[in-house]
This record gives structure tokens, C-alpha cells and sequence, in this order.
DNA sequence: CTTGACCTTGACGCTGCGTCAAGGTTGCAC
DNA sequence: GTGCAACCTTGACGCAGCGTCAAGGTCAAG
């Protein structure tokens, strides 16, 4: 008769493993010797060796049991099904292995290729880097909304990039953002800014327009970081022009007709 | 601000899951709204993102801190050393697949291929199933702590089996191993086996022979499962043979010097 | 006022054991 | 006989990453 050391140690398991497979009822629970020790013979050490056989071929221990005594036909079903989890498994690591690789050849987190590419531009215009950090959040929060669209965006904000004007803007905003809520300059900024937006079509505005909730979030963003944020929103209203991140002109009263 | 599921459905994960990241400090507690409501921001949101980000890829959550806050080297080296742990965890789960697959090939568990093309053999050759459940058993045990010894082992039980005599006495010894423990016929069978042990050249007991453990706790199975083992081997005894798996001429009495 | 959708903390469940803890047993050396 | 190491026992926590009740408080709309 053997001890529970020698059982594990003929099936090449560890003594813990045994008394788990007790508890979960796989191995049934042998005889006790007169000191309580359980005792075991030599079946058991079969039966032992083909849950461990099992155990180590990716069978879940709540399998184990109904496959220790299925029928070939059963048995092979349920090995096919194992193996679908494992290539499943398989597969996902390999997903994981994709995605990390595409972390360490980024330079940043949670961004497509394009708008690390765009975001470095941007740093190349002379933008600076608290202001690009800024950027980089919010089109973070774009491309988990929106992944198949950041291609598109990425395009367009590139080329007004091409601008040297809108070049200029971008690098005098890296001030603004750390003026006083209150400094009078910021109307003056205002003021440039609607100039410059009356220069686009009337019609290009919704084109590149994000969802409402999404722009909302990133106004937030705006108004939380930048002090000045709510005094050059408000000029901007006078000037016709309402919202920040989807950016309009304000609707001509047009009276809308009820019933 | 957002509530926690906004917060959630922004970046992509289940409230359970932001709020096992905020136990883990993984992201901070935001500020509580008069109703004990957690409030968030957008920077959450951009926070969260990277923590799903590197836990989709793989990262266990325990690392994604560092990775945060890593700088680039920290950040490849840690990349690295992750994708390696995937790796393994791949090359792990195309082991389980072969196992399993040998599994669903083979008609026995914990058996090697040679293993089931002997027992395969036994059964054509007349021997009943239960015994060849009880041949089986036995080399699975063998095979357990041997593996690299199974080929020869069974090569050299095929090759016995070629003898029609040795076949027979499988056949026979089909039907003794049910007769009861004093059944005298029982004599007979261990006088048949003594001679033909006799025929067996003197040097080629210990060429196929076992660890003495391993042979003892085959010899148990054997006296476990067989009522009449007891009898057979006292009667084999008188005979000059010792032992039953590791069988062998009891040693001739050369007293044993001591001191 | 009610209802349904959210929010809160707390706690158990899942997988397969590893790893104490606290105590009893066995067997061998002296 | 005594001491010590090496066993054995049950019980319980820990691990990863949340899912899933439970039991209650809150909010907004009808």
C-alpha cells in the first residue's frame, strides 16, 4: 500500500494536486490507514497517471471526468472541442503578440500609426509638447469611438497642417493656453480665429464633424485644460460661431414651425 | 463629468472592470458627487483607454502601472519580456494540441503508440479483455516512470508473443486468474510456468527487468487482482523462482559474510 | 408617487493548485 | 527512552481578472 507522497510520486504529480483531484472528486478517496493516513493501491496510481495525462493536454479538470469514462465516440467529440478552445487560445495570444509589437514600434499608446505620424508633424511645426500631449488625448478618445475613421481625420487635419497659416495659429495657441482666464488678449485671439474661419466653405464643416457626445467630450477637455478656454468660446458666439471640437456657424434664426 | 458607466462606455470596458482598476491603483478615484457618485473627466477616459490598451495586448495588470509611466528603453524591455511569456504560453498550448491530438489517435490514454500495437496484439491473439485491461494498466504504470524504456520493453513483449507457446500460455492464463485462491488446478498452472521459466537462458532475467519499487507495486496489482497470485507464487517458491514482474531464480545459498 | 435605470459597497465564484499554519505519526539514530 | 526529520492530517488564504448576485440608495421621467 502507498502513502499519498509515493501515489504522487509514481503518477509524477505533487501531493497538493492529489488531494485536489479528492476534492474535486476526480481520484476517490481511499481507505485510511489507523492513523488516518490515506492509503492507496496500485489502481489508483493508474487512475491518477490518466487524469494527470488529461490534466497536461489542456483538459479542463471538470472534463476530466466525464472523458476518464467516455466512449470513443464521446471521447473524441470532446477532444475536437478542446482543441478548438486551445487554437482559440492560441489565436489570441497571437493577437496580443500583433498589438504589442505595434506598441513598442509606436511611440505612443492607443494610437493608429497615422496619428503618431500626424502628432509629429505637428511637433515639427514648432507646436509644443504640453500643447501636442493635449492633441494626442484627445484624438486617444477619437480613435477608441472611432478607429475606421482616424484614417480620414488624420488626412484632413494633415493637410490644413500644410497651411502655413494654420501652422502659425497652432504655435500661437501654445501660448494661449497658459494665458489667465481673464487676460484681455484672448478676445483678440477670438477675433483672429473667426476671421480665419470665415475663409472655409460654408458646407466643409459638417464633413469632418465628430458625434455630438464625442465633441462634447473633448470641449470639456478644452474648457477643463485651458483657462481661457470659456472667454474665447463666448467671443467666438458673438462672432457666430458656436461649439469648439465640431465648430459652426450659429443657425440663422430660422423659426422652426410648430405643428 | 461622467458617471462610471459613461466613463466605461467611452473607453470600451464593463463597470466591474473600471472598478477593479480603481482597487487595483491602477486609476485613481476621482471625486465623489454629493450622492457618493464617482465623477470623472476626460483624462479618465484617455487613462483608461492605455489600461485597456495594454491589457488587451497581454500585459497582466500587475505590470500595466509601470508600462504607464515607462520611458522608452523601460517600455521595449518590458515589451519584450511580455511577448516572450506569450510565446510560451503559445508553444504550451501546441503541446496540449499534439498531446490531445495522440490522445484522440491512440485507443488508450498515458500509452505510447508501441504500448497499444502490443496490447492490440494480445487481443488478436486470443486473450481476454479484461486481462489486456489489466496488461494495460500495468505498462501505464510502467510507462509513467519509464517512458524512455517503453519501446524496448515492448519490443521484447512482442517478440515473445511470436512464440505460439507463450501466446497459448496467455490464453490459458485467461481463465486462471478467475479461479478462486484455493483452487488446486492453480498448482498445476505455476508447475507449467516453472518449466517454462527453465527453457529461458539464465542471463536473460535481468536484461528486461524493472526497478525494484516499480516491480513491487506491479507485483501488488498482480496480487490485488488475482485471487489466486498468492498461491501461484508460494507454489513457483518450491520451484526456485522468486518474485513475479521482476521473476527470477531465487539466489543459490551462498551465505552471506558478515563482519 | 412609481418605475426603471444607475449608483454604492461587499462578497462569492471560477481554475488549479502553491503555500503557510498548526498539529499528529512514523521511523530511524542515539 | 528520547530526539529529530520527514511524513501525514484538515483548513484556509492567495493568485488573475473580472462576472455576478445581493441589498440598498439615487435620479429622471411619466
Amino acid at each position: 500500500m502507498l502513502t499519498i507522497s509515493q501515489l504522487a510520486a509514481y503518477a509524477g504529480v505533487t501531493v497538493r494536486a492529489v488531494r485536489h483531484y479528492h476534492a474535486k472528486g476526480l481520484l476517490p478517496e481511499p481507505e485510511r490507514d489507523h492513523s488516518g493516513y490515506r492509503r492507496y493501491d496500485a489502481a489508483a496510481v493508474v487512475r491518477l497517471i490518466r487524469i494527470r495525462t488529461l490534466a497536461e493536454a489542456g483538459v479542463p479538470l471538470s472534463r476530466v471526468q466525464e472523458l476518464l469514462d467516455a466512449d470513443d465516440t464521446a471521447f473524441a467529440a470532446a477532444i475536437a472541442e478542446i482543441d478548438q478552445r486551445l487554437r482559440a487560445e492560441i489565436r489570441e495570444r497571437e493577437r496580443h503578440r500583433k498589438r504589442i509589437a505595434m506598441l513598442a514600434a509606436g511611440d505612443s499608446l492607443a494610437l493608429p500609426p497615422e496619428a503618431v505620424t500626424y502628432l509629429e508633424a505637428l511637433r515639427e511645426a514648432g507646436v509644443s509638447d504640453e500643447m501636442v500631449d493635449a492633441e494626442r488625448d484627445a484624438w486617444i478618445l477619437v480613435a477608441a469611438q472611432l478607429p475606421e475613421r482616424m484614417l480620414f481625420y488624420m488626412e484632413m487635419k494633415s493637410q490644413q497642417l500644410d497651411d502655413p497659416r494654420v501652422r502659425e495659429l497652432y504655435r500661437d495657441l501654445t501660448q494661449v493656453v497658459r494665458w489667465e482666464a481673464d487676460d484681455p488678449r484672448l478676445d483678440d485671439v477670438a477675433d483672429r480665429l473667426a476671421a480665419e474661419f470665415e475663409t472655409v466653405p460654408e458646407d466643409a464643416w459638417d464633413s469632418g464633424a465628430l458625434p455630438d457626445d464625442l465633441a462634447d467630450l473633448l470641449d470639456a477637455v478644452f474648457l477643463d485644460s485651458v483657462p481661457g478656454a470659456r472667454r474665447i468660446l463666448r467671443r467666438l458666439e458673438k462672432h457666430g460661431w458656436t461649439g469648439w471640437t465640431n465648430i459652426r456657424p450659429t443657425q440663422p434664426a430660422s423659426p422652426a414651425v410648430r405643428r
